[in-house]
DNA sequence: GGGTCGGGCTAAATCGTTTTAGCATGCTAG
DNA sequence: CTAGCATGCTAAAACGATTTAGCCCGACCC
């Protein structure tokens, strides 16, 4: 006959029908809804309340099973504990790893977040952008979404493109990456290098081509015009399918074998399409890493299961994904305060069975 | 000196400041927020107001960019249009996969979802369920997840192990997807076929193995207990990473070499081992497809760009979760009704270059 | 001319919290 | 004896909507 014991509930004390409110513990006390609330929250003007009924509230709130109904709170306090995360496709593999990441660091700080996938459609970014803000997200995370007005949020863009006032991007750091790649190459004594630049249209291409040139010209590396082919696809699948991407690397692999200019390796623009120029490499009776080395970018799942497995560039996305919600979480906290126009990730070079030393050199 | 035309908003008319609330709207007009919630929810009862003051009404919500807040509205209401999805962890492709389908379906319908990935730690399944319960989701997805209790909400289960009353699973017809695969297979003359079969934990693995053992009944096929190898490794990468499923499937290849029984094609459990095992018989000398055929499942990106391209039966993951979300709406919209214990789905198969005429017979 | 009806609206309660302002009560100090 | 002050609480006003139950007024009926 002890009050939470009663016969309908199967397991545990809680789920007995009803949701227990504030005011049914305060009534269950005989206490005011307000003292009740006071202890609960730990307020600091919960002082003034004894210790020996604060744990009577307590007992009573675990007793009963009170869960504080988070939406009336979020009404009170104009606080949702939220944030929107606007990209292209959840189910597409960049999207989906930074995702991971930024999952991580939300949940972790007690927040949730609500996702949109907009398909690169760019009026269905203000669309969502409306939902979002209606829903009340305290901030926003953008993976490779193009926006063009001020955001009336605070936010951080991951693989953004423009400089926005106030947001802050989450970027790898090309110097780096083409760094990694290029001595990685060089040491392995690779002097003529073969190189896929990204779609003329993705920022990512710009910086990461000068990078390249840069790190080339330190490591006294010529970079052959014949041997520098401009991609159409995009780097995450923004436009393009990744089996367009493959089908490029494809056509593109054979150019390159085409172009007349020998070459030992081949520095391409992003996983897909060195697994496709790999191929054309194999069909046309290349063998790798013997004849030609390759290095991708990314780290792509596939990439490891290559035959050859593929030594790549990994961008950090679960990395980037943490850091922009850290981020973001930062700037809730602090608002006004200025934060950062940009974090720079270090990649990380995976070296694999797609590269080996030079034919014939060293 | 129009009215919304002040200084402050650079672009358009909203964004200026605080938010509009319903009272201000009413205020403008001089008329009771009542009749303003009326109009804009286009209650019946709004049937009394005349559709001038109906229009003026809408013109002034427009005019001053009003946008009603949703959380007093779900206090209000104790609808939140929102579902909780709770999976092993976001950027694995199966789940992200089946998520995309849900949240393709779940936006057009107007509904949000919140997500959370629990790396399989079981612990954190109530801990979640309990976040989302108070976060008041009206109903949950849980996608590769197992769940011992019964739930507190309408839920819809993908890829789940157990029968819970009341909840519907979304499953693939694995009979069908047998057929698929043996008959394609024995359509090209093969008769001499290896399996690898799943973990004996996974709940796919007895359903799929029967299946099996049906088709190849139905067509006439012998199994060979000699050419039938169980993995240790997890369909969904719920437990095991895809690196150890490869190197699994590479494992695995190799024993069915050793094993003594001629075979001319395999049957993978899912494309991870698939590719593993090809890579294993390259190595030993064996052409794909010419001296052996080779079948994966679940047909991951990866599938498409081996050399050879993987034939393979593809879960439609993106209608598997399209579907769950439909039918975790439609639990919502008509409760009390009893729904499907199961939802079948119809899987499709790939072909590609990794299955051919078997070797010296058709 | 009083009652009824319907058209066009509104007051007020409600959803479940948080938070501000203050009310009793009893004790102490002057 | 009373003002002052802790101590331990509570009443009531938010938060921004929805919704129930009417109110007021003019027209119509008999």
């Amino acid at each position: 006959m002890s009050p939470a014991r009663g016969t309908s509930p199967p397991r545990d004390e809680p789920n007995t029908g009803k949701p227990i409110r504030l005011k049914d513990v305060a009534a269950h006390l005989g206490l005011s809804p307000t003292t009740v609330s006071l202890v609960m929250n730990r307020s600091p003007a919960a002082k003034g309340i004894p210790p020996e009924t604060q744990e009577r509230v307590r007992a009573a709130a675990e007793e009963l099973g009170y869960r504080p109904n988070f939406i009336a709170r979020s009404l009170r306090r104009q606080r949702t504990f939220a944030v929107g995360v606007l990209l292209p496709e959840i189910s597409e593999g960049y999207a989906a790893g930074v995702l991971g990441g930024i999952e991580d660091q939300l949940l972790q700080e007690g927040y949730f977040y609500l996702v949109a996938g907009h398909h690169s459609k760019p009026d269905l970014f203000d669309d969502y952008l409306q939902l979002l803000t209606e829903r009340s997200v305290e901030g926003l995370i953008l993976v490779n979404t193009p926006i063009e007005n001020a955001l009336a949020l605070p936010a951080v863009v991951v693989a953004g493109h423009r400089e926005l006032a106030g947001v802050t991007n989450v970027v790898i750091d090309h110097q780096s990456a083409a760094r990694l790649a290029l001595a990685h190459l060089a040491e392995l004594g690779h002097r003529r290098i073969a190189f896929f630049k990204g779609h003329a249209h993705s920022a990512d291409t710009e910086a990461r081509w000068r990078a390249i040139v840069g790190a080339s010209a330190d490591l006294g590396l010529e970079i052959d015009p014949r041997l520098t082919l401009q991609l159409s696809g995009e780097p995450a699948g923004e436009e393009f399918s990744p089996e367009e991407g493959y089908r490029e690397g494809h056509v593109f692999g054979r150019k390159l074998l085409e172009a007349g200019a020998p070459f030992t390796a081949l520095f391409a623009f992003n996983d897909i399409s060195a697994i496709g120029a790999m191929r054309a490499f194999s069909e046309n009776g290349l063998r790798i890493p013997d004849d030609v080395s390759v290095v991708g970018f990314d780290d792509i799942l596939s990439a490891a299961f290559q035959n050859p497995s593929l030594t790549t560039v990994r961008q950090p996305l679960h990395e980037m994904g943490r850091r922009a919600a850290a981020e973001l979480l930062h700037k809730l906290g602090a608002p006004g305060e200025d934060s950062p126009p940009a974090i720079t990730i270090e990649p990380e070079l995976v070296v694999r069975d797609s590269t080996g030393p030079a034919r014939g050199g060293g």
